[in-house]
Order: C-alpha cells, then sequence, then structure tokens
DNA sequence: CTAAGACCTGACATTGACGTCAGATGCAAG
DNA sequence: CTTGCATCTGACGTCAATGTCAGGTCTTAG
C-alpha cells in the first residue's frame, strides 16, 4: 500500500509518517519512482507509536525503544532494554501525579457544587 | 515576598511567573518603583498551577478554570464550572489511556526478559 | 557612596511534532 | 493524450511555555 492508504488507515497525516520516517521509527520500499510502499503490518506499527506519542515519548525514545518492539525474540542491545523499563517506570509515576491532579479537581468541583446547590433557582 | 523568593519557594522561574501573570493566572501588588510583590498564599497558587500545567492544561483552560479555585464559596459562572468538570472527566479518560499504553509497554518488558532469561551468560 | 545582585520591560530564540505550500513527477481513467 | 489526484523533496510556518539577552532601575551590604 502507498503513503495515503497507510495514512488514513492508521488515523495520522501522510506529513507525520514521512515525519516518522525521518526520525527512524518507520521504514518503506520504494517503487522505482520512489514512492514510499508499506505492508499491512506497518498500521499495527504506526498505531503503537502514535500510543507511545500520546503517552508523552519523543520521538528519539521511541526510536531507542523499538528494538525491543521489533524482535522481542532476540536479545536486544541492554540500552534499549534498560530504556524501555525506564520509560515504563516514568509513565507509572506520570499516572499517579495524574491521579492525584484530577483528585485536586474532583475536591475542587465538590466543592463548587455544593455552593450551587442551595441556590438552585437561577 | 519579592518574585524571586516566590520562584524559589514555588519551584519555577522568574520567568514564568511573569508569564502567568501575563496569561492572568497570577496577580501581583506592585512596589512604588514597579516591583512585584506576593504573599505567602501564591506559593500554593503557583504549585497548584503547575499541577494543572503538568496534568496538560494550557494556560488558557487554566485561566477558565481558576473563578473555581479563588472563590469556591461564591456561585461562579457556569461556563468556569462546566470547564472544570469537562476537563476532569478529559483527565481521566487521558489516564485511561496511559494505563493502557503502559500495559503494553508491560507486555513488551515481560516478552524481552523472557527471551534475556535463558541467555543468562553474556 | 558604591558595587553587586535582584528586578524591570521588551524582544528574540528554542523545541518538537507536525501543517502547509511550492514546484516537479507519477499514475489511473476517460 | 490529458486531466486530475497522489506522491515526491525541501523549506518555511506554527504554537506554547520558557530560556536568554540587552539596557536600564532598585535595593542592600559594606
Amino acid at each position: 500500500m502507498r503513503i495515503g492508504e497507510l495514512a488514513s488507515q492508521a488515523g495520522v497525516s501522510v506529513r507525520s509518517l514521512r515525519y516518522y520516517e525521518e526520525q527512524g521509527l518507520l521504514t518503506s520500499t520504494r517503487s522505482p519512482s520512489g514512492q514510499r510502499h508499506y505492508t499491512e503490518d506497518e498500521v499495527e506499527r504506526v498505531r503503537f507509536i502514535q500510543r507511545l506519542y500520546g503517552a508523552g515519548l519523543s520521538s528519539r525514545t521511541i526510536a531507542e525503544v523499538l528494538p525491543c518492539v521489533d524482535s522481542p525474540s532476540e536479545r536486544n542491545s541492554d540500552e534499549a532494554f534498560e530504556r524501555l523499563v525506564q520509560e515504563r517506570d516514568r509513565m507509572s509515576r506520570h499516572i499517579d501525579e495524574l491521579a492525584q491532579a484530577r483528585d485536586a479537581l474532583d475536591l475542587l468541583i465538590d466543592a463548587n457544587r455544593a455552593h450551587r446547590a442551595h441556590l438552585m433557582p437561577r
């Protein structure tokens, strides 16, 4: 499939796919005329990359971690594996922070709701 | 207290404090010579603002929500309150996404660890 | 008084993941 | 063949929070 097809299937822009390739997150075979071609598998790969971006990883970090995705069945570099664990932990900490922030908002909501309840009219 | 003191107590840069003021998140009284002065309370306010930034809210969103923080004991505009609830929900959804991403990383870690275990030497 | 350091305003620089545009080429349908 | 849409490369634009710098004023210790 060509780049437009992959983009729509994975739900990202064509621009993003070229950017991912530039960042070493994605590879493509080229037709004689230079157009990029992808296999079906790339759809999932792109979706996974999107998840990592959504989880706050940078292109560089994703690139460092991808070897473990590409061949979990091989022994990859210790750095890649270490980075993977490290990012998982960072995400866990971030989740905790977010949960705390959300709880703070919940308290605020309750406080505000309390003062709204008994002024129902208007 | 002056701006440098607030900055160090709240753990942010002086630049950021001036930016917060510019964005309407923070106010200051000015000395005759024009220097900003703050009360102790502002420390907590800044820390709270930092939390919201950390939780992914933009300056504008924080500004929209702050009325509910400043006077939860009054009836604030419906828009402010609605925004507050809306952001809380957005955060909850984001937390779920992050948790899913983390679980995906956990699976990867397990898969990789499995292939590392039995090649212990080296 | 004077030097050092904190503060002021205003402006330009940075970073990352894209958007967008220009100009050229490729490809499928009539 | 040609029209029109997809694709190519390369480059510049964007946005938000903050860094950084310049040139000037304030404050405080000695």
